[in-house]
DNA sequence: GTCAAACTTTGATTGCTGTCGTACTTCGAC
DNA sequence: GTCGAAGTACGACAGCAATCAAAGTTTGAC
C-alpha cells in the first residue's frame, strides 16, 4: 500500500505539518475527554513545567511508543498541543494561551490541582 | 428475592442517607471521570444554576429513570452533590465550596465555560 | 548507498461505562 | 389497608477508548 501520489520534488509524502484545529472548534466535551486521560495530563503537565517545546521521547510514560502516539494525536485534536518536526523528532508545545482564552481558568485549575491524594 | 433482613421498628430497609465522601479522599481523576459526561455536566450546571436543592426528576435528561440514577450515583461517589431524602424524592445539592476548596477554580472553569461551539 | 533513531500506522484485544427495561422499595395520599 | 409517584437495584448489552505488537516511514549520520 502506501499509494502515495508521483512525488514532485521536495513535498513530504505525508504532511509533516500536522493540522492543527481552529479553538473555536473545540468543545468542552472533547477538551474534557482529552483531558481525563491520566497520561494525557501528564504530558500536559510535562509540557506546562517546561515551558518549551519538548520531543515526545523526552516525556516519560507508562505506555507503549505507539499509544503515546495515540495520546499526543488526542492532544492536538483537542487544541491542547502544537506539534512540528525536528529532524526524527516531533516537538510538543502547550497552546495554553489560546486553550485559556476558549475555556478561561480550566487549564490552569488542572496543573494546579493535586493529582493524587 | 429482596430477602430483607426482620424489620425491627423504624429502620429503613436499606441507607436513606446515603454516605458521602470526605472532599480528601477524592482524586483529581475521580472528578473528572464524573464531569467529563454531558448529562452529568447538565445536572451541575442546573444545581448551579438552581442554588437550592432540587429533586432528581425536577432535571431535564435525555436519559431513562435508572440513567439517571446511575448518573445522580457517580456525582456523589466524586463529592459533587450532596442527597438527602423528602418523602419519595431525593434532593440534590451541589457541594460546591467543599469541592472548590479541594479543587480550586475547577468546578468554576467549568460552568462558565461554553458547552457547545 | 546503509543504518539506527524516532515516531506512525494498522489491526486486534480487552475492559469499562452509558444505556435500557424490568422488577422492586419507599413514602404520601386516600 | 390500596394506589401512584419517585427513585433504586439488577442484569444485559453495545460502543468506545486505551492498550499493545508488528510493520512501516522519515530523517540524519556515516
Amino acid at each position: 500500500m502506501a499509494r502515495t501520489a508521483p512525488r514532485t520534488g521536495s513535498t513530504p509524502t505525508r504532511d509533516r505539518v500536522p493540522p492543527h484545529p481552529d479553538l473555536r472548534t473545540i468543545t468542552l466535551q472533547q477538551a474534557l475527554e482529552a483531558l481525563v486521560d491520566p497520561v494525557r495530563r501528564q504530558i500536559v503537565r510535562a509540557l506546562h513545567a517546561a515551558g518549551e517545546d519538548l520531543p515526545c521521547g523526552v516525556i516519560e510514560l507508562p505506555v507503549g511508543k505507539s499509544t503515546a502516539t495515540h495520546h499526543f494525536h488526542v492532544l492536538r485534536e483537542a487544541g491542547l498541543i502544537r506539534q512540528h518536526y525536528v529532524g526524527t523528532s516531533r516537538m510538543n508545545a502547550l497552546r495554553g494561551e489560546e486553550f485559556t482564552e476558549r475555556f478561561p481558568g480550566l487549564l490552569e485549575a488542572l496543573v494546579a490541582a493535586p493529582e493524587q491524594l
